[in-house]
DNA sequence: TTTACATATAAGCATATAACTATTTATTTA
DNA sequence: TAAATAAATAGTTATATGCTTATATGTAAA
C-alpha cells in the first residue's frame, strides 16, 4: 500500500521547487552521489551565485544538507527529511546522471574539490 | 520495479504545474471523480477565469481532457497521457479530497451540473 | 430569436522567480 | 598576516505567474 500521506499544501511547495530543471537534476544527481557548489557550477553551465541560491532553496525546505570540508562545502540528499521518500519515488522515474560526472572527470574539473 | 523513465525537461514541466495548490488538489480529486468549472470554482473559491486558466494549463499538458455535456464542460484525468502513470505515482501520496464533493453536495451546489 | 447561463479569452496589475554583477564572509595557504 | 579560493548574500533586472475585471463565445431554454 502507501508509505506515508504528505500534505497537500507542503507538497505544492515540494514540486514547486522541483518544477525547476536545474534543481530537479540536482536531486537526481545527488541521489548517487554528494557534490560541492563549484562542480555544480561546472555541470550547469550558471554562474556560482545562481548555484548558492538554487541549493539553499533545496536546503531551506530540508531536502539537502551541507557539510563543510575545508573551503568547500559538500552538499547532500536530507535521508531524514519527511519528503525525502516522497522525493525519492518521484526521481526514481527520472533517468540516472552519473554522465555529468563522467564529463567533469573528463575534464578533469572534479578534482579541485578533493 | 520501475515504470517509465521521464525525461527530466518535461518532468521539471509537469512538477511546475503541480507545484501550485489549486491544480495539485484538482488533480487529486481528478483521480476520483470528474468536474465542471463550475464546481471548481465553489470549491477553490477564486474566479471562474482563474479556474479555466488552471484547467487549461494542466489540459495544454495533456493531464486533464474536457468533454461538453451541455452547457457544462466537464473536466476528467487523461489516463492516456505519457505522464499519467508519473503524475498517478505522485498523487497516491497525498490524501483523498472526496470530503470538498461531500461539502458542496450539503450546499446543495453540485446540482447544478447534473 | 432573444435571454440566460457556462465557460473561455483578453488585458492589466501585483508579486514571484531566476538570472546576473558586485560584495561579503569563511577558510586555507604562502 | 596577506593573498587566494569557495561559497553566501545583496541588489538589480527581465520574465513568468496568478489573480482580477471586462468581454466574447457557445449552448439551452423561454
Amino acid at each position: 500500500m502507501e508509505t506515508s500521506m504528505m500534505e497537500i499544501e507542503k507538497t505544492a511547495t515540494i514540486l514547486k521547487l522541483l518544477g525547476d530543471k536545474t534543481r530537479l537534476t540536482m536531486l537526481k544527481m545527488l541521489d548517487t552521489h554528494d557534490y560541492c557548489v563549484c562542480e555544480f557550477v561546472e555541470i550547469f553551465k550558471v554562474s556560482q551565485p545562481a548555484i548558492s541560491q538554487h541549493v539553499r532553496k533545496l536546503k531551506d525546505v530540508g531536502l539537502v544538507k551541507e557539510t563543510r570540508r575545508g573551503q568547500w562545502i559538500i552538499y547532500s540528499l536530507n535521508r531524514e527529511s519527511d519528503s525525502f521518500h516522497f522525493v525519492q519515488s518521484l526521481i526514481q522515474h527520472l533517468p540516472n546522471q552519473d554522465f555529468k560526472l563522467q564529463e567533469l572527470e573528463e575534464q578533469g574539473l572534479r578534482i579541485s574539490c578533493n
